[in-house]
DNA sequence: CGTCCATGTCTAC
DNA sequence: TAGACCTGGACGG
């Protein structure tokens, strides 16, 4: 399931699944699973979420009930709203189901009001994905290439002396801390469309672009051009490549 | 039955 | 940088 893209296509299905729609009680997760359990409980809560490159993040916010007794009894600390942000692994995405027809592998579950209810369920096959409770986007990935693109861009240009930027290109778009979203997948497309040789030094392909992004969408061109294409390839014929 | 492969990290040597 | 972490589908014998 899991580059950018679909990290974003993921959270707008848990907005399009539970716009409207009342969850309650715990959150449960499954007995196999290694991830921490998520400490949230709470008689009627909402469930948004948005993403950020290769991470989802759902809020989980209680709704307000006037003249709610247990909420006043209980005191206030359990009508705050949590976030908790996932990554998806190789296997993970979310499915909104009946309670009796819960998927194979759904690790963390949320479920609905009523009767008989619902559940959003964290589905993660292989379990390579995570999730962390009160969790912020992980600190050390990179803007996101899709809804903080100038960010992106300015990161990536004002870094280049980082030796990260030594590997070649293609090893230089999993780096998560300059390309936060983009997978084994994407690279590949990236790099075959404007037919950039993909063991060039990172550095060499991305030298001389503009801080700003001055390309408007009707300039955009489906090839590199073909003297940068094999001034490249010259550069990677010369370059001593260790590994 | 077995082997290989898969959109990703993560950490131990 | 190799190996670990996992399940299941495709394919071979």
């Amino acid at each position: 399931m899991p580059e950018g893209p679909e990290l974003h296509l993921a959270s707008q299905f848990v907005n399009k699944m539970c716009d409207g729609v009342v969850f309650s009680g715990p959150v449960r997760k499954s007995e196999v699973s290694k991830n921490p359990d998520v400490p949230f409980t709470c008689e009627a809560y909402c469930i948004t979420a948005t993403s950020r490159g290769k991470e989802v993040k759902l809020t989980l916010t209680p709704i307000k009930c006037e003249d709610d007794p247990k909420r006043r009894a209980k005191g206030r600390q359990v009508d705050q709203p949590m976030d908790v942000v996932f990554r998806f692994g190789m296997s993970g995405y979310f499915r909104f189901t009946g309670e009796d027809e819960l998927p194979k592998h759904a690790h963390l579950r949320f479920y609905t009001k009523e009767k008989p209810c619902r559940v959003l369920s964290f589905v993660d096959t292989r379990r390579f994905g995570s999730w962390q409770p009160n969790g912020t986007w992980q600190p050390d990935r990179g803007p996101c290439i899709m809804f903080e693109y100038k960010r992106f861009r300015e990161n990536v240009l004002s870094n280049l002396s980082d030796r990260a930027f030594d590997r070649p290109i293609c090893e230089v778009l999993l780096n998560q801390k300059y390309f936060n979203g983009i997978g084994n997948y994407l690279r590949a497309e990236i790099l075959y469309r404007p037919n950039i040789p993909p063991f060039v030094c990172a550095r060499n392909v991305l030298e001389g672009l503009e801080l700003e992004d001055t390309l408007d969408e009707k300039t955009v061109k489906n090839e590199f051009p073909t003297s940068k294409v094999n001034e490249l390839a010259q550069i990677s014929a010369s370059t001593v490549h260790s590994n």
